[in-house]
DNA sequence: ATATGTGCAAATCCTTTGCATAGAA
DNA sequence: TTCTATGCAAAGGATTTGCACATAT
């Protein structure tokens, strides 16, 4: 419904990305469903594709994705980033052991309160994390 | 309320911790409020105040007290981790140009609605960071 | 005694950066 | 041309690890 590959260049454009070949090819893997992946992972697909991108590149697109708004940035774990092509607000389960992220539809989570931001201060977002344990 | 200094070895040995003095040290001055600090702010403090800790115990115990429960670590920013002095379930405002956390007592948010754990698993806690932006 | 903790420096892992080359406008 | 992107290797920063020495039970 949102991104074919035929209209991927136009859709990096749209969002002030200038659309070379190594973004369309990350842009390409990353948006082709919902899904988390860390920049290894990215990078690691592309070659098992055998396509030539350098780690250099693959960050440098993945910052410039997110500062774009066509990817999110999940900052979960400490350890790694994760990016997220879902871009819609949502939240998510996480597997305490892999780090692992599964979406969550918005809808599955209804907040009764919320706090207003402090004085001085607005909304930028809101993350929630379920934590799961396997049992 | 919770951990006086003379109590900490006490609490340190309940939670199944050898109460070393380094370990103490780290304790006194982790638990001594409700506060969010890095490892490298701990050691710094710790160094201001004339202590001999080097930099690998400090992560050991930092470590070994998220394990046992004493503290909880937080990994929001993904560059670098929080260790919170509060341990109970509670939420977060973040500040989304310099990381910095604050508290949000647990009864400021209230859900309405929340997804039940996938089969196999179970609830091992929420992690909610309502990020602020200053205007 | 015997197990566990500590300190130091080196090692690791993820991410960024400097700089020369390649590509886009 | 002129500006921006790419690749490679080196640098950077947070955290972990190996190992000898010190401390706890």
């Amino acid at each position: 419904m949102s991104s074919l590959p035929a209209n991927l260049a136009e859709r990096l454009k749209a969002q002030g990305v200038l659309p070379t070949a190594q973004r369309l090819r990350i842009a390409s893997l990353l948006l082709a469903s919902p899904q988390h992946l860390t920049a290894e992972q990215i990078l690691g697909r592309l070659r098992e594709g055998g396509k030539r991108v350098s780690k250099a590149t693959v960050y440098n697109t993945l910052n410039l994705f997110a500062a774009k708004g066509v990817i999110r940035q999940l900052a979960v774990n400490g350890d790694r980033a994760w990016f997220d092509s879902n871009t819609e607000p949502h939240y998510h389960f996480q597997d305490v052991e892999t780090g692992a992220l599964t979406d969550l539809a918005p809808q599955e989570v209804i907040f009764d309160k919320l706090p207003p931001p402090p004085p001085g201060t607005e909304y930028a977002g809101v993350e929630l994390f379920i934590r799961l344990r396997r049992v």
